[in-house]
DNA sequence: GCTTACTTGCGAATGAGTCGCAACTTTAGA
DNA sequence: TCTAAAGTTGCGACTCATTCGCAAGTAAGC
């Protein structure tokens, strides 16, 4: 565990955001010296150990994707086409399935993602109104 | 609806395996002269449009997503770390799960994707013979 | 035939992520 | 404590999927 890990573990861990590889550098940086190649190096290195989960998020805001640190709670995103805001979900259904298809296929699971694209109540509601003229 | 567009829903349509932009922008110019760029612009339209879906299937193979005709059926997928096979898995559970998250949540789903990585029953056989050893 | 909107192919550009390598750091043993 | 092997980092060059700008091509309406 170097001092460059430690700090990138930190970060995700007390971000409640969701953050892309170039943010999380950028972050790092303003604490310590690490350069790209290291916070891809190591994003890798967690998600093996699976201490950090890496999402699609439909890539609602470009190419990239992104990074959580896994905590005890199991959960999945809602992804808002009209506002782009990501919501959190946590469902005992989505554990039921994982465990499920773990059972019924035979399967190992190391990482579940449900990852949903459509349109928040904020969204739907004001697409209505605006249809509604 | 051009003779591009239709030559690409047609490709996809009987294809049963999950195409890249590439794999599927080949096996279009094998029948027609088609560019790259309208590839990816005609995906573009039929995601749009619901006829088909984009898959990020953990990006097993490199950094690129995967495409499927939309079917009747709605399935996710298993993707394993060892052989690299995708299983596509058909269950209720995650229709229900999904129509959940649209009543509670009051979100109008337009694509959902349920991803999960790990290990198949073959390759988790196969880790567990070896290290028996 | 002329106007308009849409679509395509081409080549250049973008940008996330990877790689090779030399320098640096840690570890473990003599 | 010294030393050599193993592991990690920063840097710069590179890859390669995807996007963009634009001029030419196509379809439709009048
Ligand atoms: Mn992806
Ligand atoms: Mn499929
Ligand atoms: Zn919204
Ligand atoms: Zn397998």
């Amino acid at each position: 565990m170097t001092r460059q890990r430690r700090v990138l573990l930190e970060i995700l861990d007390q971000s409640d955001a969701h953050l892309d590889a170039r943010t999380l550098c950028e972050r790092a940086q303003k604490k310590i010296d690490i350069d790209r190649a290291t916070v891809y190096r190591t994003l890798e290195l967690l998600k093996q150990k699976g201490l950090i989960d890496e999402l699609d998020l439909m890539h609602l805001h470009g190419e990239m994707h992104y990074f959580e640190a896994r905590t005890g709670s199991e959960h999945f995103h809602l992804a808002c086409y009209g506002c782009g805001k990501i919501t959190e979900v946590e469902d005992g259904m989505f554990e039921r399935l994982k465990k499920h298809v773990a059972l019924h296929e035979g399967f190992k699971v190391q990482t579940a993602r449900l990852e949903i694209g459509g349109y928040c109540r904020a969204c739907t509601a004001q697409h209505k109104k605006k249809s509604r003229v």
